[in-house]
Order: structure tokens, then C-alpha cells, then sequence
DNA sequence: ACAGAATTTGCACACGCGTGCATTACGCAG
DNA sequence: CTGCGTAATGCACGCGTGTGCAAATTCTGT
């Protein structure tokens, strides 16, 4: 039944768990002492809690947080909805995510947004199976009706990146409407008049928002706006973007691209099909400031989003306990513009 | 204390969950109905089913899986241990772990291995407490004590791309002798002599393993082989270590990448700083198969992993029952050879 | 040495759920 | 109507833990 560390055997060959109780036995005390011994600023002598975590490590016992959890105590469960973990954005702000909840005592679950429609749904019922903390959410909608079966649980909701504002959620964006005049004026000073927006098919509200954003400026100046919107949001729309802008005649001349990831695919079609150069007869501007941003191939100016200030705020969040926390259900972040070397400097003008 | 939907109200003003008992009052049933009314297969008959799931939507109520995993039912939590989530390779793969695992009905867990030396050490520690079913490593080096502790306590630790095998775990790895191999006779059909390696400082043992058969091979063709081994696995080094190789007299004309990152750093470095055309000149392959090897700047010529089956294989051993799975403890996947532009073909020799 | 304060300890309960077991209700043939 | 087999139901227990409360122990000051 026990073998040589005392770990019991059950029926089916595998190892069960062992218990608070067993540790206990071994260390010749109550089982409420066991459970002092792993309460922080529990009342216990050392001496007592010294034997019995040394019991513990013998017996490789550990603390059932799924017991715990049981009891008013939170799981410390913070779920994170995502539906494209592999581009270069969402995986970065992901992995901070994880780093800085991880640093404040809470486990991330990742549930992936991407496979069915209803997925999204499926998951978040499992978050609150798990009796989540929160949930935050980077992509997909979520419905009317489990965002009140969320929020009535209990459940933080924070959205980022979304610009669909909905009852009892928090709502984190960054400012794509700014971003989208900077760029702008950018190309303005650059002596650009020949404007386009390259997007994707997919009508995630930010990228809307950034071409928006830019019609609606451009038509300040009185400015004519080209866009192209087909496909996935990766760098294969942006090359096909290019190749569609610029194969007729009256080409554009600076290419707002929603995503850094179109605009390094619309920057490799307009050199490799049109062997133009960026920036003296093409400027560009991404939104990201992805890795590849940076890259030589690129060096694309772009748009760095406060990434920081996002997960300190996602963080803060998460941890602030229940009381006073609906002071402020949304904040507009600000980005930063990134000056590299795909945009014409303001004094070289055509 | 009861809001109009039924949710009560905690003192410190947030919403507590709802739990059983509150739906069997609703009802007007016993609480052991509410729970076979969510066991699949109990014994409860249809009409009794329908009120009480009625009455549960109605109030929100959620199988509260922490007090399930009390028992002995299987958490259904898997960890997935992962230091640089930001990298494509990485994420990629984490991103299909996480898919095909919530298909299976699965929820993961991400735990970052990142931060501190001993974070891999706490991170299993926190998979443990909440007793999960398997944990997946997909970098870092665990103790052996924390190994032998998850392997007694039924956890299963799958080790991904790790060289180092240790009692208990279970160990999927790509062929990288083969495909070093592989890679070293694509540059001699390509007419290349002067051969290069660029690899990183971490000694990552998939790298270590690539970097030394790529040399082990290279000898048995009587070639000696330049080595650039510095700073961090991506991109930075790849572009640092052009800089270095191809600084000198005698350059290299076939530089094996242990990483596609490294690869496209260096691809930028040979052409920005050297001006030199890729493979007319110099001859790159890298390893990963990422997004960025087929963007059109790169045409990467390099090794794809199998994906798929290494996905297969991980859920397969992580929903397996107890019984019957020591009968392959390892397994060693080959990886597909992409063929892009970054090496010249046979028939085109200098 | 002794009273009183301060600390430590153990008992017992609660948390939310699944389930074995005894009991009841029901359907059906004789 | 009776007997019997089957489906449905409710009671009570156990899972592993944290904690209030009272009892027990140690410490402190005079």
C-alpha cells in the first residue's frame, strides 16, 4: 500500500495525492497544525512548522488549491480568451500577461477563441466551472447573454482592444483614432498626396476603427483615401494588397497598413513586384510594432502600443480586491509613434 | 439580500456563486437532483432534468468543477510550461496544444518559466497544487527532485524537444542529427565549402544537439566549420553573427542556422552590411519552418517540425488512461525539408 | 511563586459536490 | 388485487482544506 516514501497506491496503478491527514500521522501532530504551517501569519511555533514541513517534503505533499479554492478563499484562476496566439502581437502581450499574473500569485488558463463560433461560449462557461477571478478577453465578441451569465457570477470581464463598449466590463483600448491622424500628418509633411489603407476582411473593431479613422481625417484635408480590405489579417493580405494598389496607374504613395503584419507584406510585394523603394517612392506606417517591425528588411515606422501600462492595468485590475473598483470601466491608452525609416522625413519633401 | 434574478449578494458587495442547494430550492427537488441532473448517465428522469436545468440557467448556476476535482475526478487541467511564448516557433506550438486540448476537453494551464532561475521549479509546484493531469515542458531544465516528485504524485511530465531524458517523463523530439546531416549535403550539392554554424549562447540542448551533428558531419567530409555562438537565441544574434562571420577574409559561403530567427538576422546582416545576394553568394538554412522563412524578403530554406504529429502525440498521452502507456516512453519525429531560395539547387554548382 | 497575558493547539464545522445505499413510486403481468 | 422488477428519489457520507472557539500551554512581570 506504501512504498518507500509513503506515497499511497490507489486501484488503478497511478499515485494518488497525498493529504494534509497523512502528513499529520507522520509528523505527530493534529491536521489543523498542518494547515497552520502552510498559512501564512497562521498562529503556529516554528519549531512545530519546521518538523512538519519537513514531513511534507518527505512525503511530497502538497497543498490541494483545488480544496482551497472550495472554500470563500478565490482560486487565484484568471482566464485569458485569445483566438490568434501565434501572431506576434497577441503572443507578446500574452506571455506578459502570464509573466506579471504569475508574479501577483494568479494562474493563467489560456482558452483558445479560435475553433467554432460557439467556442468562445464553451469557454468562458468552463472559466466559471473553475470559478475564474476574471477573464480577459482579447478578441472574439462575446454575447449579450454570457457577459451578464460572467458578470453576475462575479466574474471581472476585461476587454481589450475592443471597441464595443458593453454593460459590466472593462474595457481597455488603445487610441487608434490618434494614431490614425499621426500617421496622417506624417505622410502629409512627407509630401505624400496619394493615400490608401490596407485591411483585412476580418471587422475586429480597432481595425475598423484605425481606416476610420484616416478617411475621416484625410477627408479633413480633402484627400481621396484608397482601401483595400480582403483576407486574413497577416502578411499575406498585405502582399496582396500591394499588388492589387499598385498595379494600375496613379499608384499610392503612402499605405496606412492596419497591422504591422500587412505592412511588412505589403512592403515585400511593392519591392519584389514593383521593385519600388521605401521610403523615397513609397511611405509606410504599421500599427503594432511587432519584433519584424525592427527588423532590417523593414525598419517600418509603426505605432508601439503602451504595453506596459496595458498589463499593469490588466493586473491591477485582477488583483484589486472587490471593493471601489468601478471608478473608471474604461481607459484610452495611448500609443506611440515609432519614427523608423519607411516614412520620408518631414524636410525631404517631393 | 436577493437581487430580481436570484444571485445573492456577498458583504463586500460582489456576487457569490450559486450552488446546488439554491437550485434545488428553486426547484422545489432535492439537492443530490441538481447533481445527477449534471452527471451524464444518472439516474433522473426527464421531466425532473428539464426543471432543474431551467432553474439553474435561471440562476446562473455553474458545476463548480473545484469541488468535482475534490473527488476523484480528474481536474481535466493540464499546465504548459513555456519560457518564450513571444517567439513564433513557441507560440505556434502552444497555440495548437491549446486548441486540440480544449477539443479534447481539457483546460491549459500556462505557466511561464521565464522570470527567475527557479521559476520552472515553482511553476511545477503550482501545477501540482492544483493537481493537475499532465504538464507539458517546453523549455528549461527541471531538478530532477521536482521530476521525481510530479511523476509520484500520477502527474505525467512531458518533456518536448529536450535531449535530456530523465526517469519517468515521457520525451517527444525532432531528428536533429538528421536534419543537420541533411542540411550540410544541401550546401555540398550546392557547391558550398567554406561552412558556418550560428547558434546562440543558450545551450538549449535541440541547439546544442543541431550545432554538433552539422560539425560531426561536416568532419566526416574532411570540412572544417566556423562557429558563431553568442547572446540570445533571435533575431539580434543572427544579424550580430553576420556581422562577425563575414567581417574577415575567407567568408563563409553556407551558413547553417539553428533557428529560423537567427537565419533571417543573419540573411539581413549578409545583405545590408555586406551587400551580399542570397544564394547566388551565400547559402542560409535555418530550422523551425516559422511564419516569417516564407515571407517573401526570406524564402528561408529550412526545416518544418511535424506539427501535427507532435500535437497528436502529446494529447494522445495526455487523455490516455493510467493503465498501459509505458510502452513508448520516447519518440523521435523527423522533420520535413523545406526547400525555399536561400540555397542554391545542385545542378547550378559554382 | 503566582496571576494574568499571550501564544499555541486541537476539535469540530463548513465549503460544494458525487454517489452508495436504502426507500419509494411506478409499470406490468398474472 | 397481488407480486415483482425497474426506475427514481432522498439521506448521509466523504473528498481535503481553512478557521472560529475553547482549552491548554508558555511567557512575563512583580
Amino acid at each position: 500500500m506504501f512504498n518507500a516514501v509513503g506515497i499511497m497506491m490507489d486501484q488503478s496503478g497511478g499515485k494518488s495525492f497525498v493529504n494534509a491527514k497523512q502528513v499529520a500521522e507522520l509528523a505527530g501532530v493534529s491536521r489543523s497544525a498542518v494547515s497552520r504551517a502552510f498559512t501564512p501569519g497562521a498562529s503556529i511555533s516554528e519549531e512545530k512548522r519546521r518538523r512538519i514541513v519537513m514531513a511534507a517534503e518527505q512525503l511530497g505533499y502538497h497543498v490541494n488549491h483545488l480544496a482551497r479554492g472550495l472554500m470563500g478563499v478565490p482560486s487565484g484562476i484568471v482566464c485569458i480568451v485569445v483566438s490568434e496566439l501565434d501572431t506576434p502581437y497577441q503572443s507578446r502581450l500574452v506571455r506578459r500577461l502570464v509573466e506579471q499574473l504569475q508574479a501577483e500569485g494568479r494562474i493563467a488558463v489560456v482558452l483558445a477563441a479560435s475553433v467554432a463560433a460557439s467556442s468562445l461560449q464553451a469557454a468562458l462557461t468552463r472559466a466559471l466551472n473553475y470559478r475564474a477571478e476574471a477573464t480577459v478577453v482579447l478578441s472574439g465578441s462575446p454575447s449579450q447573454s454570457i457577459v451578464r451569465t460572467c458578470v453576475e457570477s462575479g466574474q471581472r470581464l476585461l476587454l481589450i482592444n475592443r471597441d464595443d463598449r458593453m454593460e459590466g466590463t472593462y474595457n481597455l483600448r488603445t487610441d487608434n483614432e490618434m494614431a490614425a491622424r499621426t500617421a496622417l500628418h506624417a505622410f502629409l509633411r512627407a509630401g505624400c498626396r496619394r493615400l490608401a489603407v490596407v485591411t483585412s476582411q476580418a471587422r475586429t473593431p480597432s481595425l475598423v476603427a484605425r481606416e476610420e479613422a484616416f478617411r475621416a481625417a484625410a477627408d479633413g484635408e480633402g484627400l481621396d483615401v484608397r482601401v483595400w480590405a480582403q483576407g486574413p489579417t497577416g502578411y499575406a493580405s498585405g502582399l496582396a494588397g500591394a499588388k492589387a494598389l499598385l498595379a494600375g496607374r496613379d499608384r499610392p504613395d503612402a499605405v496606412f497598413c492596419v497591422t504591422d503584419l500587412l505592412a511588412c507584406g505589403f512592403m515585400d510585394g511593392a519591392r519584389q513586384s514593383f521593385g519600388l523603394r521605401v521610403p523615397q517612392e513609397i511611405c509606410v506606417i504599421g500599427f503594432d510594432d511587432i519584433d519584424q517591425a525592427e527588423w532590417e528588411a523593414y525598419r517600418l515606422t509603426t505605432f508601439r502600443p503602451p504595453l506596459d501600462e496595458m498589463v499593469r492595468q490588466v493586473v491591477d485590475l485582477v488583483v484589486m480586491p472587490n471593493g471601489s473598483l468601478d471608478v473608471s470601466r474604461e481607459s484610452l491608452l495611448e500609443p506611440t509613434f515609432v519614427w523608423r525609416s519607411s516614412v520620408r522625413p518631414a524636410h525631404a519633401e517631393a
